[in-house]
Order: C-alpha cells, then structure tokens, then sequence
DNA sequence: CCTTGCCTTAGAGTCCACTCGAAGGCTTAT
DNA sequence: ATAAGCCTTCGAGTGGACTCTAAGGCAAGG
C-alpha cells in the first residue's frame, strides 16, 4: 500500500507542506503517524483532499469545511445537516456562476462594440440597455 | 439635468461613499466638483461604475481596470491594448465558470449520494471517479 | 443656530486563506 | 558523515480590496 511523506504528498496534490499542515491544523485533513512520529498520506487522503479541493473550489469556505468536518465526525446522525450546508454551498454556487454569465455577457458585448461587430443603431444600444437592467434587477433578488 | 451628491450616489450603486473616495483615488471614476468642491455625479457616472462592477464581476482586478481606465484616457490608438486585455480577461472569467461547473457537478454528486439517488454499484463509482479524473486532467492544462 | 453632510490627508484596521520564518532537534537518504 | 527532510510552537507577514478613524473645517437645509 502505497503511502507519501509530506513533502511527497504536497507534490502530488499541488500544495505547500504549509499548507497541509494549516489544513490539519484546522481539522480537515489529519494523517497518519509512524513510529517516529513523522506523517505519512495514504490514498484514501489523496482522495479525501482531492474532494476537499472540489469544494473548496465551488466558493465553500474554510468555517464551512470545518463544520462539514465536524459533523461527518459525528456520524449518521447529522447526514440531513451536512446535506442543508452542502444545498446552501450549492446554490451560492450556482448564484456566482450565473452572476459571472452576466458579469462575462457585458464583458463580451463591449469587446464586439470596440471589433465594430454592433450596430451602433440606437435601437440596439437601447435594447440591450434594456437588457443589463433587466440583469441588474435579477440579481437585487438574491 | 439629474445630479447626486456623494451619499446619493453611493445609495444608488450599493457602495460606501469611502469605496467612492477609493475608486476616485484610484483613478476609476472622476466626479465633478461643483463651486465649492463638492463632488457631484452625473447619469453619465451611473452608466460607468455599473460598466466597471461588471468588469469587477468578471474577475477583473483593481490593476487590470486602472490599466484599461488610462489606455481609455490615451484615445482611439490604444483600442488593440484594450482588445487584448478585455480579451484575457474574458478567458479568465470563461476559465473560472468552468471550474466552477466542474466543482459544483463533484458537489453535487455528493448530494445525491447522501439523498440516497445514487446506486451505489462499483461500476458507477469508478465511471464517476474516471470522470473527476478527467476533470482534473482537464484543470491542468490551464 | 444647529445638525447633517461634505471636504482634506494620512494612516490604521479588517478579512481570508494562506505563507513563511525562527529555533532547536530528530530522522532518512545518499 | 552529511545533507535534506521532517518535527514542534508560535507569531509575523502577505495580498487584495476595501473600510474606517481622526482632526479640523466649510456649507446647506430646517
């Protein structure tokens, strides 16, 4: 069974010994040790930290892990609040990605505008006005 | 024509009159002043700082918006610079809304593993994680 | 008249997630 | 044997984008 130092397994995740050591400072990830008191990773970490970068990468913030942490800890009894935290992570999520569409769509029209791809009728200016307010109103409902 | 004061303005936008004084000093929106020295803004100022929160919402930095905001100032001979760096910008932003997807679809996995809706037979595992593979292959090639 | 809002400069404080350094001491690899 | 790697604690530094305070003063509305 194949298992990684800590300098070995910082590589193969692509994070600093600093950092593996600040995640299991606050708990999320914590390794094994050997006679010498030095940690060892095994596959099951590479996988577990694989997943913790998955959500740390969908907006879930470090408070959010631990406490995601802490009731998988627990056990059986927490699965439905640990599926209310991962809902709320998911739809922040995907309230960003549809924030970043619109950020990008307005983005994406001045870059035609200054390619000369608009017609810079007025009807179209003003439509398209029309357009980001109605963008704008949508995200005052968040 | 509509004029606002400081604290108008920045009850219109959704901003602290100090991220105002900020954004002033940093170059990104000049107000006028009227005979004694009060800033005023204009709809012209609306139209702006809403163009520039949605550059900000793509992930355009402070930095990226003062280079786009001086190559404006330089006239019509900087388009082709403002092209390139809209342009990496709107890579980045396209970037960060895959890998957005990409977490959030991992996520999402998971919720449907605690509600129970996925069968959990070998063979859909392993075609799962051959797929988070993938995906992570895929994030390395940026 | 008095409160509220605005003006200035300059610097300090905040938040988050790292990131690093020091110091002293084991352990592992070549 | 010697270097490279790892161990600990603990505190300080980093970066980005704000966010706020202090101090002293002018200006408009009720």
């Amino acid at each position: 069974m194949t298992t990684y130092r800590i300098g070995q397994f910082a590589a193969k995740v692509g994070l600093s010994t600093y950092t593996l050591r600040y995640y299991e400072q606050e708990g999320l990830l914590l390794p094994h040790r050997d006679a010498n008191d030095q940690r060892y990773y095994t596959e099951a970490d590479v996988k577990w930290l694989i997943f913790i970068l998955h959500l740390k990468g969908t907006g879930m913030t470090m408070s959010q892990l631990k406490t995601y942490v802490k009731l998988r800890a627990q056990g059986d009894a927490t699965t439905d609040q640990r599926l209310v935290l991962l809902h709320d992570v998911a739809s922040e999520a995907h309230a960003q990605i549809r924030a970043l569409q619109n950020n990008l769509a307005v983005l994406e029209h001045k870059i035609d505008w200054y390619q000369g791809k608009v017609d810079a009728t007025i009807a179209e200016d003003e439509s398209f006005e029309a357009y980001l307010n109605r963008l704008d109103q949508e995200e005052k409902h968040d």
